[in-house]
DNA sequence: TTTTAGCACTCAAAGATGGAGAGTGCTAAC
DNA sequence: GTTAGCACTCTCCATCTTTGAGTGCTAAAA
């Protein structure tokens, strides 16, 4: 069978109206609402073909057609044209993104936001992972007996800090050079090459306070480790409730569990290839319960590494042609964000 | 009407039969199941009562009995027997709370974490709010030209980072200056005072970098308003989808919905007393949403001045007997590991 | 006086029935 | 190759029936 111009043109129209209606579709609203100039049958006779290649099915004999996981996969692959984004977004997004930030953390929360909001589907953000980037600043701060602030500050602009203990054997001023000595060791290295380095150091320098610089170190890594930096943020969490499909609770609730997972949308959002827009449909995510959602997601770097991605989940049956373009305008404008601050 | 023995055993059995089932309870029931020694022609008169006395009502003619609010209300004032928390709830409790915690934040997501799992409802935790708080600790960190961290300790083991602008013309020798500055006229003093006393020295001291030194009380200001510091955390939102009167996707949306307005569970946590565990039932909640929820609230405190509130959200149909016990002995403990940070 | 057995009655929930409507596939004519 | 026409299928909805749980009332028993 082979796939002609009006095929496609009945496909996309079935496509098209579905994602609109979210009923079966049938021949003859085909017929009127799309003209095409030919009849509903002439429409019927394509669609049996339709069905036969797998792009559309029926729900029962005497439904509409519905398109399949293939047929959106045709769809976003060969027919469907991107939707510009509308210039009162591309503003809101600008003016959002590229203002007055100053740490990587927020930038992501708004992104999140935008996202959700513009497109009426749960946004996913993974935030930059830092493994290949390197400590600008760190900082040791005593607070009080036994106990210090540890400051982390990245060249990407994240920012952390964690409490730490401290023996009470260590005085005041010993904090200086202990925040001098990690400095200059520390400064500029990439994250992965740590601990070989500040090893050096430790049995060089002082090796009377080995125990607590192994301590800190652990301290630092804790706070580095992907678990406590690379973070997923969530918006419209909620927006799946609006797709009528669904409507039963049950549907929702493994969804929704799913969403408070973080680890597996971290696997969910890890990306397969590197760049560009990635449309997954259905069952092409790995997880069963997203069978009924697709994923678009995009990545964004930072001077050529890749450092994110941003996703957004909602119905197979999304508005594809909108989705794409804003994820696609957003990652951008996020890198721009991201490697302003 | 008066409320003899009998009926307040028979109130009792409907009240833990419909928390037990959520099924309107029948004579029979509660003559076979809780044998008080009467057929169920005598708790069918009893009942009649009972409903007269508004604490039970009928769905339907033919239905069993259903407790009303009121009927709650008795229930947990006068009926309710608390039941110990088990040993190794306990166990668990004290083990995760009171060990290795250096930072409130953490101690508050562990504690709504608990209270969650523990009951299978939701549990919301308002973090410490600091007003009266005071301030133990200050420093401005430069990182890069133009940008530096302002670490912020409170005396209750609060820290906040934040990363502000600094005008290119202050030199690096200026910030140390700057963090004596700050730390000598603020530190010890309680949050809510700070304004006053730094503008004051601004005069004084620094005419010259009081536009700086205004910008920084602002974004000191901001980091410690109660909106960036008192958060709502939140442990097993998704629990009410366990409960059986909420299978409508309408029902729980709304509540969804609610909870992920911070401001209005902050304003629901609120108490109007300042201690002790306290019910409230259905609509004795503020919000039209609450109607058919049951909020168990507990305030914590450090040296005597409340400090947040712990609350536990469940359907009308709780069981209070556990919960309110659950959330006792967890506010005892948050208590202790506060005051241990 | 209180309790109980018995019975008629009520009502929701679950099936059963029967159009109405949307949509199909097939056939024969254009 | 396209179209009109028609019989057929299947869901959806409303209506009706049955079933079962539970009640309230009454009259007899304790």
């Amino acid at each position: 069978m082979k796939m002609d111009e009006r095929k496609r043109m009945i496909l996309n129209a079935i496509i098209l109206d579905y994602i609109a209606t979210a009923d079966p579709v049938g021949s003859r609203t085909i017929a009127r609402k799309y003209d095409l100039g030919v009849s509903s049958a002439t429409v019927r006779n394509e669609m049996a073909d339709l069905e036969e290649m797998g792009f559309i099915e029926q729900p029962h004999t005497s439904a509409g057609r519905v398109p399949s996981q293939s047929g959106y996969r045709y769809y976003v692959d060969c027919l469907m044209q991107k939707e510009p984004v509308a210039n009162a977004d591309r503003n809101l997004i600008r003016s959002e993104l590229l203002n007055r930030i100053r740490e990587t953390e927020i930038l992501i929360q708004i992104t999140g936001k935008l996202l959700s909001e513009l497109t009426n589907y749960t946004a996913l953000v993974l935030s930059p992972f830092f493994g290949k980037n390197s400590l600008k600043y760190i900082q040791l701060l005593p607070i009080e007996n036994g106990k210090a602030v540890l400051v982390i500050v990245l060249d990407n602009g994240h920012v952390e800090h964690r409490v730490v203990d401290v023996p009470e054997s260590i005085k005041e001023e010993e904090f200086a050079s202990f925040t001098a000595l990690l400095n200059e060791h520390l400064r500029g290295l990439a994250l992965e090459l740590w601990r070989p380095s500040l090893m050096k150091t430790i049995f060089s320098h002082l090796a009377d306070r080995k125990k607590f610089l192994e301590y800190l170190m652990q301290q630092i890594e804790d706070s580095l480790s992907s678990d406590q930096v690379q973070k997923v943020f969530l918006g419209g969490t909620l927006n799946i409730l609006n797709q009528p499909e669904f409507k039963q609770i049950d549907k929702v609730r493994s969804l929704l569990e799913l969403l408070e997972e973080k680890d597996i949308l971290k696997e969910v959002l890890s990306p397969d290839q590197e760049n560009g827009v990635v449309v997954k449909i259905g069952s092409e995510n790995r997880h069963e319960v997203m069978k009924d959602c697709s994923l678009i997601t995009a990545t964004y770097h930072m001077n050529g590494k890749l450092i994110g991605t941003l996703g957004l989940l909602g119905p197979t049956r999304m508005e594809y042609s909108k989705a794409v373009s804003i994820v696609e305008y957003l990652t951008n404008t996020l890198k721009e964000g991201i490697n302003k601050l």
